[in-house]
DNA sequence: GGACGGGTTGTTAGCGTTCACAGTCGGGGC
DNA sequence: GCCCCGACTGTGAACGCTAACAACCCGTCC
C-alpha cells in the first residue's frame, strides 16, 4: 500500500533505497537481466510491491528509443470493415505487447495521410499500420518518406511497404461464378466508389469471370458503399426487365438493393438473384438472407501486426505481401435462372 | 532537406547551433514564449526548417509530465454503437490536440477494466475515457483507484467519475409512448443483456410509459444485441396472437425480429408494429424501414472529451453528469392498432 | 600464492527536453 | 551619471530511466 505519503509517485531510486541496492539493480530486475542473485531479486520485488512502484515508460522510451507503441491510420472506423480490421489490429498488437495509437481520417488524401503519419511519428510510435483502402491513400503511402516501419492493409501496389489484404479479385470472381453457375445469362454489378481499391478489385473479378464465360459485362452501377446508394442502384435495376442476377460490392448496398426490389415488387431470389460482399452480422437476417462473400477482417488485422512486428524485431527485411482468401457464403438470395 | 548526413535525427542543440543561439531559445520559440526577439525567432525557424527538426515529444513528456495522450477503453468496437462513440472521441480528442491510445476489451470484467486502466496509466496518458456500458464495468470503475482524470461514457452511477450518456430511459419511454399513442393495448419488449446499463434504462423507460398509461407490462424477452437473438425472440413473439406492438432494444435485434416475422407471415406494420433503437445506417432500408430511436454517438464522444479536457486543463473540478437526449425517428414499421 | 574469470553489484553518463535562475543590454527616471 | 527595470538570452540542473563501464567477490587454476 502506497507508503508514499508525499504525493510523488515512487521512482526507481526509491525502490533501490527501500531494497538497499542501487537503482541499476532494480532496473536489472525489471528487465529480467540474468545476473541478479535471486535473493536480491526477491528483495527488490518486495520493495516494488511495498511502494506500489510502476516503471515510467516515458523515461524508458526516451533512452531506449522504443515506445512499444504502434500507430494505426484508418478511414472512417464507423464502417464495419475498417472497424473490424482495427479491432483485429488492436487485439493482435496488445497480445504482442504493444500499445496502439489511432488516427481516424475523415477524408483520405495525400495531405491527410502525411499529417497522420507525421503525427504518429512525432509521438514516437515504433511502427505504423495504415488501413488504406483508397487508391489515393495507397499512392500517398508509396511516395511519402516513412520514418518508421510501415505496413499497409488493402494498400494495393504501395511502393516499399508491406501489404496485407483480402483477395478482392477472387471474391468478385467467386460471386460472379456462383451466379453464372446458376444459369444466369449475365451478372450485373453495383460497385463501390471508384477510388477504392477494394471496389476496383471486385469489379475486376466480376469482369474476369464474365469474360471467361464469354459473357458481355453490363455497365456497372456505381455506389458509395451506403445502403442509400444501393437503394438507388436497386431502383434502376428493378426497372430493367432483363436483369436476373446482381453482384453488389458490399452488404450494406445489397440491403438497399433488396429494399428497392421489395418496393418495386421484384422478388428475390425468384426473379433476381443477389450476392453481396463482406458478410456483416446483419446479412444473415436480411429478407431474404443474403448470399455473400466473407472477408476475414480479424485475420487481416492480425496478419498486419505479425508482419509489422517481424519487421520491428527482426531488423529490416524485404517487404512482404500477404493475401487472405475470401470465402463464399451460401444463403438464400440466389436461385437458378 | 535533411542536411543531417549522419543518420541521427537533429535535436534542439543542432538547431541552436545552426541558428547561433542557445537550445533554450529554440525551446522558447517552439513554445511560443513571448520574450523572443522576432529576428531571433525567424532565424530559429529557418534553422528548424533547414534541418527538418521535429521536437521529441517523449523527452518533452518526461519533463512536463504530460504526454498529450488520452486513453480510451472500450468494449467490442466492432459494434456500431461503440465504434461510433470511439470515432467521435478520437475526432474530438485530436481536434483538442491530444493523441488517442485505445484498448478494446473482449470481455468487460473488473480485472479487465483494471488492467486496461493500469496499462494506459503506465503508458503515461493524461486522462482516460471509459466506454463502460455494462454494470460490471461501471462498478469496477467506481471503486478502482484512478491514477488520472477519467470520464465514463454510459457509465451509470459510477462513483467519483464524470459521466456522459444518452438518456436511455427517455428513449425507452419515447418508443413505448409512440406505440401506445397508436392505440396498441400494450407493448412487448425485446431487451438487451441484463448486465448492460443501456438495456436496463430502456426497460425502465418502457415500463414507466406502460405504467403511466395504466397498462400491464408483459414479461420482456431477453436478447444479447445480436440479430440472431432478435430473430429468436421474434419467433416466440410471432406465435403469440395477442402481440401487436414490440419495442426492440436495438436495431440489429429488430432486424432479427423483422426476419422472424416475415418467415412466419406476420406482417409489419399491418399486424405488428415494431420500434428499434440506435438508428444504425441500415435501419432505413430494412423491410419495412424501421421506426427507431436515434442516439447521437458522435455527440456523446465529443462531450466526453470536452468534459475530460476541462478537467485536465482547468484543474480538478467536481464531477459532471451530461445527458444527451435521444430522438424519435418515424419510419414505416409502426401503424395504428 | 597470485592471476584469471564469471557472477554480481555499483557508478557515471547520457537520452532530449523544460524549468529555474542568472546574466546582459538598453532606456527611462532621479 | 547612476540605478532600476523590463526585454531578451544563456547556463545548469533536473525528469526517470538504461547503457557502458568499473569494481568487487569468490572459486579455480597453474
Amino acid at each position: 500500500m502506497g507508503s508514499t505519503l508525499g504525493r510523488r509517485l515512487p521512482v526507481m531510486a526509491d525502490v533501490a533505497k527501500e531494497a538497499g541496492v542501487s537503482h541499476q539493480t532494480v532496473s536489472r530486475v525489471l528487465n529480467d537481466h540474468p545476473n541478479v542473485r535471486s535473493e536480491t531479486r526477491t528483495r527488490v520485488l518486495q520493495a516494488i510491491d511495498k511502494l506500489g512502484y510502476r516503471r515510467n515508460l516515458v523515461a524508458r522510451a526516451l533512452v531506449t528509443k522504443h515506445s512499444r507503441t504502434l500507430g494505426v491510420v484508418s478511414f472512417d472506423t464507423t464502417l464495419y470493415g475498417p472497424a473490424s480490421t482495427v479491432y483485429g489490429i488492436e487485439q493482435a498488437a496488445r497480445a504482442a505487447g504493444y500499445f496502439v495509437s489511432i488516427v481516424s481520417l475523415k477524408s483520405i488524401d495525400r495531405a491527410g495521410v502525411r499529417d497522420a503519419l507525421d503525427y504518429l511519428t512525432d509521438q514516437g510510435v515504433d511502427g505504423i499500420v495504415v488501413v488504406a483502402p483508397q487508391r489515393s491513400a495507397a499512392r500517398a503511402l508509396a511516395d511519402l518518406p516513412l520514418g518508421v516501419p510501415t505496413v499497409a492493409v488493402e494498400g494495393g501496389e504501395a511502393g516499399e511497404v508491406s501489404v496485407v489484404s483480402v483477395d478482392q479479385v477472387e471474391g468478385g470472381r467467386l460471386a460472379t461464378e456462383h451466379l453464372l453457375s446458376l444459369g444466369h445469362e449475365t451478372v450485373w454489378h453495383v460497385s463501390g466508389p471508384s477510388d477504392w481499391l477494394e471496389a476496383e478489385g471486385r469489379v475486376a473479378g466480376w469482369r474476369a469471370a464474365l469474360e471467361q464465360a464469354g459473357r458481355e459485362a453490363p455497365r456497372p452501377l456505381a455506389g458509395d458503399w451506403s445502403p442509400r446508394s444501393g437503394y438507388e442502384a436497386g431502383r434502376s435495376l428493378a426497372s430493367m426487365r432483363n436483369v436476373t442476377a446482381v453482384f453488389v460490392a458490399n452488404d450494406q448496398m445489397a440491403l438497399g438493393v433488396l429494399r428497392a426490389f421489395t418496393e418495386q415488387g421484384v422478388r428475390v431470389p425468384e426473379r433476381v438473384s443477389v450476392v453481396g460482399f463482406d458478410d456483416i452480422p446483419e446479412s444473415e437476417f436480411f429478407s431474404p438472407p443474403l448470399t455473400t462473400i466473407r472477408q476475414d477482417f480479424g485475420a487481416v488485422g492480425r496478419h498486419s501486426i505479425e508482419v509489422l512486428v517481424r519487421q520491428l524485431e527482426g531488423g529490416p527485411q524485404e517487404r512482404e505481401r500477404l493475401v487472405v482468401p475470401p470465402v463464399f457464403v451460401a444463403r438464400v438470395s440466389t436461385a437458378r435462372a
